[in-house]
DNA sequence: CCAGACGTTGTT
DNA sequence: GTCTGG
DNA sequence: CCAGACGTTGTT
DNA sequence: GTCTGG
């Protein structure tokens, strides 16, 4: 699943940290996305390391959606409303009753809801850090399940979560897959809305979830999943696959409350004290195994595996972007 | 033809 | 239990 | 996703 | 608005 997500970067932060190898003609060029900012009945995008449903956040889209002659191929960041408004819904804006801040994979090319926007060539991609997992408990109260960051791997240096360490030109945020549609009031106030693409999780993420949202994990992918003009929804679809270039830390609780916007919501917090009748029966199980560390799926799988980090080298991608100045 | 849904989650 | 707000 | 409300009246 | 169920 995917609830809620974390995005600190000012709106020319991100741009910066969107940069994407784009323009016509053979000769590629570093560019950043235009900041397309709309109406949205007053509501804006603000920073914050808990965003939630309902919370306006900026995502990636074609140009050639707002600009009669536009390239498909550029792209424009716009703030959404997370939560789709269905464009035929009548009444305010917020109550069409339907939970619609994700949208399944399984679903959607027969979803009365969704199927006419993509169709519609409305795709879009979700930018952020990283968004939160609570991890599914049988016997806690929702209030009490256990919750992790996930994030994508970062350079040597990087910590995501501490912002000291990076600037936006480097870092590297988490794209999501996602739908929008533009819905206009009685009045002819225009809002803009998006859902994000979730299917089963795989391996690296089900003991924690059985759903992940749809990560675009490669400029490549990003650039086709938002040129609706070259890009079929046939083959977009194509381009959504479970990812393993995650990685994660557990948090506190504090990001259970979507008013708590402290940067503490993303910092590490120690992984919590397993029951002395657990703990105990493992350390014996490993002393008779004769085992000095459990191996990842002994301890189920609460830490990344290591041999995630990305090689530090000078592709095409980040040419012109350089590591760590100063 | 009209009426009614249109969505997702976790948990008892 | 269920819906709305953040 | 989780937290918090879930209701009405008359009067400062 | 559009699709399904009756």
């Amino acid at each position: 699943m995917c609830g809620r997500t974390c995005l600190t970067l000012s709106p020319d932060d991100v741009c910066r940290a969107c940069q994407y190898s784009g323009g016509s003609g053979g000769a590629k060029k570093k560019v950043q996305p235009t900041w397309r900012s709309e109406y949205n009945l007053g509501k804006t995008y603000n920073p914050s390391y808990n965003i939630a449903p309902t919370d306006v956040s900026p995502v990636l889209v074609s140009e050639a959606h707002f600009e009669e002659e536009g390239d498909s191929g550029k792209q424009v960041l716009v703030p959404m409303m997370w939560g789709i408004v269905p464009f035929w819904h009548k009444g305010e804006h917020n109550t069409h009753g339907l939970t619609t801040n994700n949208c399944r994979l399984e679903n959607l090319m027969n979803s009365k809801l969704y199927k006419r926007s993509f169709m519609n060539g409305q795709r879009c991609v979700i930018v952020c850090e990283g968004f939160y997992e609570w991890k599914t408990t049988q016997k806690a109260k929702s209030s009490e399940r256990d919750v992790f960051f996930i994030y994508r791997p970062q350079v040597d240096g990087v910590k995501i979560e501490d912002k000291s360490t990076w600037k936006p030109e480097e870092v590297d945020l988490l794209k999501m897959a996602g739908i929008y549609d533009v819905w206009t009031n009685e009045s002819g106030d225009t809002l803009y809305s998006y859902t994000v693409i979730t299917f089963q999780s795989n391996k690296t993420l089900s003991w924690m979830h059985d759903r992940m949202p749809a990560i675009l994990d490669s400029q490549e992918k990003i650039a086709d999943w938002l040129d609706y003009k070259r890009i079929s929804p046939e083959d977009a679809l194509k381009l959504l696959k479970p990812t393993d270039s995650i990685t994660w830390h557990q948090v506190s609780r504090l990001v259970n409350n979507s008013r708590n916007k402290s940067e503490e919501c993303n910092n590490p917090i120690k992984r919590e004290t397993k029951s002395p009748i657990k703990s105990k029966m493992m350390q014996s199980w490993l002393q008779k195994s004769g085992k000095t560390k459990p191996t990842r799926d002994e301890e189920d799988a609460e830490s990344p595996v290591e041999a995630k980090k990305p090689k530090l080298e000078v592709t095409d991608e980040e040419a012109g972007s350089s590591g760590p100045s100063e």
